[in-house]
DNA sequence: CACCGATTGTAAGCCGCCATACTGTATCTA
DNA sequence: TAGATACAGTATGGCGGCTTACAATCGGTG
């Protein structure tokens, strides 16, 4: 077998997902327009749901982002009126995360509409195809956290030169 | 079969791919920090070197990126001494992107930044596996073509109501 | 009790990308 | 030749996400 995949090859391979990233956010997006979400709203919504009265740090570290990134889209959401602040009463620094009881009716319409999108998405995908996109991005994660653990010991012993 | 790959399951496969894009995007921003490049810049760099004198569109149209965007990829390329604008004879609407004599040199070193960090990310794929990887991709891409061609003619001819 | 370190959330400012609206130039056509 | 139309690039402002720095609070330890 010759090389097809060379190091250009995979460069391009990386930029093509982030394209499927961009992709799908508009798709969602566009879908989610007529209930006045984004899909990280959206997406911060469903952990709300599940979660029950979720802390913004656990929201954070459910959706994998930083706490003032979670912060700012709690605000968008409180401001529309999708969720509510209220008070911890054992720990005066949190704020729990609800939904509002509008948000709560429709809520069945609004987690068809991720569905969809979903379905549509990967349409013409098998059982199988879906696993294995599933593996082969985790296993790009774990690539990308042991480069990132290497990295970091690198500079703490001030190893590095890899390049120079 | 039974159903493993419930709505669910698809919805959360589509948040990995933003997931794994985002972590890409700061491995290589960290690995090209040395050489005072973020993944945008030195994807441009890339196109630059390959499109030998392009127009801002033409890079826009390779990098699949609007033309605003651009603009400024190429406004803090120029700042930073990686390429030069040219006037175009021909034509006095249009900048040509020309790489700095800087920039050429430094070149070969640029790109296996980026040959590095693509090798890293795709330890222990086959080549079969980046096969497999860049036709689900592309899969992905087309299904989101067709619902994006599909609500377009519905929002054109007033048929819509899909979720209703 | 007093203090110190850890933790929660906010503020400010950055990057990457987008869409929209605008300027200036080219080109086609009457 | 004038006027409409198309096209290149810029300006502006928005979203999503990040980092860094900070205030308030909690909790342990002397």
């Amino acid at each position: 077998m010759d090389i097809r995949f060379a190091a250009n090859e995979r460069v391009e391979l990386t930029f093509l997902i982030g394209r499927v990233s961009r992709e799908l956010r508009r798709r969602f997006d566009i879908d989610m327009a007529s209930l006045k979400l984004t899909r990280a709203q959206w997406r911060a919504m469903l952990y709300v749901f599940r979660l029950k009265q979720p802390t913004q740090t656990e929201l954070a570290e459910v959706l994998e982002l930083g706490r003032a990134s979670v912060g700012s889209l709690i605000d968008q959401l409180e401001r529309r009126g999708n969720v509510a602040r209220i008070v911890d009463e054992k720990d005066r620094r949190v704020w729990r995360v609800v939904p509002t009881s509008l948000a709560s009716v429709k809520w069945a319409e609004i987690d068809e509409a991720g569905s969809h999108v979903a379905t549509e998405v990967f349409a013409g995908f098998t059982e199988e195809d879906l696993l294995n996109v599933k593996s082969y991005m985790e296993k790009v994660i774990l690539n990308l956290n042991r480069a990132n653990e290497m990295s970091a010991h690198a500079s703490n012993k001030g190893i590095a030169n890899d390049t120079d």
